[in-house]
DNA sequence: CGTACATCCTCTAGTGACTAGAGGAGCAAG
DNA sequence: CTTGCTCCTCTAGTCACTAGAGGATGTACG
């Protein structure tokens, strides 16, 4: 009899929270492990491979649904993976997107604070600056 | 007798969506306007500079709570402006880490996208890197 | 003047991806 | 045996909206 491993446990390892795990089970996205005679979840390693993978794509900015079928395509390992190839792409282009408008973000940002002479707010560019947005330069998204 | 603007031409005028611009009235963001006799919100350029301003700040990933308290700031201009100093350059911090974690992933995700010989999922990178974090060169945020 | 249609109103409920808390049961150590 | 930790289920809350129902009002045209 080989000893499941506890939520708890599965939780440390894979970096995912507790409550958190139990809500991927909930939406499907985790199948339900068996039970113990206490009823306490019991994990084996394939649940913490599965549960790694989802905290990973959820790093890298994958939503939920793009995950579902990530993991549904590592479960059937002899269709093209033109699927996955094609949400990875979709995402980097997106991620593209976000780093050219939070790089301008940052250059706003930076003039802003460079911009406050910390005096009194009527010569605060950064109330200046959201105030009137023709004097900004953040055009992004 | 001058007449006030529509919630649609100040959401134009603006970019903020109607819906939106009553949730912001609700959530006490925006006072709430006079009505005209048929029971119209009815705007004045003092209410479109200010939505401006929330959109711009939202657009600059700033949180309701914070503009909030940029937006009493602006109300009383006389008070130093070293809180509105304090939100930005905080956020200016968040800023330049999510940008380094995003240009980590970008790479990361370049690297598996051209990784993908478009053949079948056992050897897709895309599924592979993101099954086993150690071959993942991605550790941001 | 009538009628079509756009715009507006309020209200409730839903979204995504969790997070928090209540109220209780099991388990391991001292 | 008691203390305290982890676990269980369940409901409700978070943020910043968004969608939709069901109805009132305003405007343009014939």
């Amino acid at each position: 009899m080989q000893q499941g491993i506890t939520i708890g446990n599965v939780s440390q390892a894979s970096g995912v929270k507790v409550p958190t795990i139990r809500y991927y089970e909930q939406i499907g996205l985790l199948p339900s492990p068996p039970r113990t005679e206490g009823n306490r979840r019991s994990y084996d390693e394939g649940d913490l491979e599965r549960l790694t993978f989802i905290r990973h794509s959820r790093e890298l900015g994958f939503e939920i649904d793009e995950i579902r079928t990530l993991l549904s395509l590592q479960d059937q390992p002899n269709v093209s993976c033109e699927d996955a190839d094609a949400i990875a792409s979709k995402h980097l282009a997106d991620v593209k997107l976000k780093i050219a408008s939070l790089t301008a973000l940052q250059h706003e940002l930076e003039r802003m604070v460079e911009g406050c002479s910390h005096g009194r707010v009527e010569t605060c560019k950064v109330i200046d600056i959201l105030a009137d947005h023709g004097k900004c330069r953040f055009h992004g998204e």
